[in-house]
DNA sequence: ACAAAGTATTGTCCCAAATCAAGCAAGGCA
DNA sequence: TGCCTTGCTTGATTTGGGACAATACTTTGT
């Protein structure tokens, strides 16, 4: 499938450093016994493709650190990413023996992974893996309605800003942060891979960067890090000013 | 909330159309029975609105019949239709109080809903339902992902195409007919709806089913039957030949 | 230190779709 | 019978962002 990193990780469930977001989450620890034998490790190097769309997946898997795309393509090579996928989130779909989407790694990545059949022998068994993904499946489907009203009604200066606004969230949830006032953060995307997940060209990604740049919404120190001196200023510029509430 | 139909509607589970795909589709009999007594009816006319965005929601529900939308809006009005609910189709989030979406009634609709708190301690007493639910809600983050595509990457003409196609599909199923040849169906959306979906204006809208009327792709009777001479045409217009599976 | 590849910015041109603005057809109802 | 309203179409005009292209900047390898 993919050329998978030679070191084999070991990971004790108990010290795991998503073990209360991921997929897991619920389980006591005799559930969590179970699950510690039947998982194992697998790692991507950034750039690499972990599964193409179409593909027999015979795993399932959680993030466990690191970063990747879900995206979907039409023929003719226009791309759309459905998805980013942080740290604890769940790849695969039990039930399902074909990919549904590319998915790539934009950092080095971990994942924890799991035999598919077993994973949904043992979902029947357990409540508890159900019912946390159920949740985090819901969570997921109020992100992609939420993007969906940005891709569809929002302009490009509101979509960057919208993207800008979550990824300044997530990295403030990350570090127990309050979001207000001044506060500065990776962007662990190229343009490109904005592009994507913004329904744009990377052309117009750069524009609206040096735009919101230009207009003091944004600092920008080399190409990726950013710093946001007003954050209310920001979510004004996303449209959504109540809440937004993107990807946790 | 909003002015209900006033006959009292009474159905048996065992009757109920929707009985093998809604959330209670892998249900036995015994608990069938449990939600025979929680269940209670509610109806809405066309055009009216069943649920506001951010009110308090303190029910679940399954449409029965008809057809109703989910929208979220931008405050400055702009619209975005992120969902369609067919017969079968749940609305409400266990777990979640407030609605996160506007729900309005394009059909007259009725709905089998269930108060919340009852339904959310029966979903943890009974896997079959939290199963089928998770199955329900995988479908439609799919669903939700293909529209991102869509919006983020079609055309115009692509768009409304794709539009037809899902429209074609669904009936087709419903009517069991396959989808080959010659087909035609009624629109259960204005155009309007069919812009707030798309995420386009209804001008647009209009002006591309006049040129795909032109070029022979749809005839049209009225204003809301249309008719496909050749519908591997349309899936081509579509732009996602392989299969473009949306909404069963 | 230099080349080569990958990533980002900026400029020019142009088009698809938004916006603004009539006009038409079909009910509903007074 | 004529007047509204609602839903839809069509036309004229503007514009946001796409397409293509040239030019930096930044790594990484040799």
């Amino acid at each position: 499938m993919s050329h998978d990193d030679a070191h084999p990780v070991s990971l004790q469930c108990g010290d795991c450093p998503i073990r209360h977001r991921a997929v897991c989450a619920r389980c006591e620890s005799s559930e969590l016994d179970e699950l510690e034998g039947a998982k194992y490790y697998r790692s991507f190097e950034a750039g690499q493709t972990v599964i193409w769309s179409g593909d027999k997946m015979d795993f399932v898997a959680s993030v466990v650190s690191g970063i990747a795309t879900l995206t979907q393509t039409l023929e003719d090579g226009r791309t759309q990413m459905v998805g980013l996928l942080l740290p604890s989130d769940f790849v695969g779909r039990p039930g399902r023996d074909r990919a549904a989407y590319n998915v790539t790694a934009t950092t080095d990545i971990l994942m924890c992974c799991f035999r598919r059949k077993p994973f949904e022998e043992m979902m029947e068994r357990t409540p508890h893996i159900a019912q946390r993904l159920l949740q985090m499946t819901l969570d997921e489907l109020d992100a992609a309605r939420e993007w969906m009203l940005l891709l569809g009604r929002k302009t490009a200066r509101e979509k960057i800003a919208s993207l800008l606004s979550i990824v300044a969230r997530r990295d403030a949830s990350i570090r127990h942060r309050k979001m207000r006032g001044r506060l500065s953060f990776d962007l662990p995307l190229t343009r490109e891979a904005m592009a994507d997940y913004l329904g744009l060209t990377l052309e117009t990604v750069s524009r609206q960067m040096s735009a919101l740049k230009r207009d003091g919404v944004i600092e920008l120190e080399g190409k990726r890090h950013v710093t946001v001196p007003d954050m209310d200023r920001l979510l004004i510029e996303a449209g959504d000013d109540s809440d937004g509430g993107l990807i946790a």
